[in-house]
DNA sequence: CGGACAACCTGGCGGC
DNA sequence: TGCCGCCAGGTTGTCC
């Protein structure tokens, strides 16, 4: 499910609801949601630590408490949300990781693939240590993103996927901006003229911003923390348009595999070249 | 470095 | 209605 804008959108919506609240106990029903330290050491670390500060890097969901990081990685199906605690537990049975807090609310981590981790660190570097840019930070310039094209030659649909090349990209949105900027997902990275990598630069991140203003996509399975959806998906240029006119020239946008995701583009707009 | 593919899981959907 | 195969927004590891 969720890229950087709606992780973002989570962070947002969590974060006046978690600082300042102590964790009172830890409860979990899946072994393989706690990716470290063990569930019996984590619980023991957690439980009295504070929240001081929830942020977002990349997909990953961090929250400062008094003496570790507890970060989050939705994967495909997770979801975080504080409620009261006396909220019905069947009303989502996805629920694998649960914390009580100190004003009688609970964050809560639903998961229905189980995908999804959560870690309890003092060194974040050992989670974040190997992610390239945050897209939407001023320090991602273009001759920033320039550089880290340099010496690259593979299709450049799976490089904005890679993150360690340009962190929080996600299917859709390397979609939406490869289509804004008129780039064929199947290019290769050093087949990009001067004038494509400027406008790849700009439509990375303005996509990533409407998804953000639109606070993320909810054609499936993401929600926002207050259980509602947001409405990046009803804006969407070609990602799940297949069969469906392209709104730049009317022409049918196609559905292809490329490095085995599926990858929505205008064969018009978007031409592969000889 | 690049690329293919399997794994990790469950649920929804189309086809028969 | 039932069963089967395929698909799904992410990441990691293996193998060539």
């Amino acid at each position: 499910m969720p890229e950087l804008p709606e992780v973002e959108t989570v962070v947002r919506g969590i974060k006046p609801s978690l600082v300042g609240r102590r964790v009172e106990e830890m409860w979990h029903d899946w072994d393989k949601t706690i990716h470290s330290p063990t569930p019996d050491e984590f619980a023991a670390r957690i439980v009295g630590q504070r929240f001081q500060n929830v942020r977002r890097r990349a997909k990953y969901i961090i929250c400062e408490l008094d003496n570790d990081f507890l970060v989050i990685h939705l994967k495909m199906t997770g979801r975080l949300y504080v409620v009261p605690a006396e909220n019905d537990y069947d009303a989502d049975k996805w629920v694998h990781f649960r914390l009580q807090l100190d004003d009688g609310t609970q964050l809560r981590f639903s998961d229905m693939r189980k995908f999804g981790k959560v870690y309890l660190t003092n060194d974040i570097k050992t989670i974040t240590g190997k992610l390239g840019p945050e897209p939407l930070e001023d320090s991602f310039s273009l001759d920033v993103f320039e550089e880290r094209l340099a010496g690259r030659s593979k299709m450049i649909k799976p490089l904005l996927l890679d993150q360690t090349f340009v962190a929080g990209v996600g299917n859709i949105y390397a979609d939406e901006s490869l289509h804004m900027a008129g780039i064929h997902p199947k290019r290769r990275s050093n087949s990009l003229t001067d004038d494509e990598v400027q406008a790849l630069h700009g439509t990375v991140r303005a996509a990533l911003q409407k998804g953000i203003d639109q606070e993320g996509a909810s054609f499936s399975w993401y929600r926002k923390p207050d259980g509602e959806p947001g409405a990046m998906h009803k804006h969407f240029l070609v990602f799940r348009r297949e069969g469906e006119p392209c709104y730049n020239c009317g022409t049918m946008v196609e559905k292809i595999r490329v490095a085995q995701r599926g990858t929505h583009f205008c064969p018009a707009c978007q031409p592969l070249g000889s």
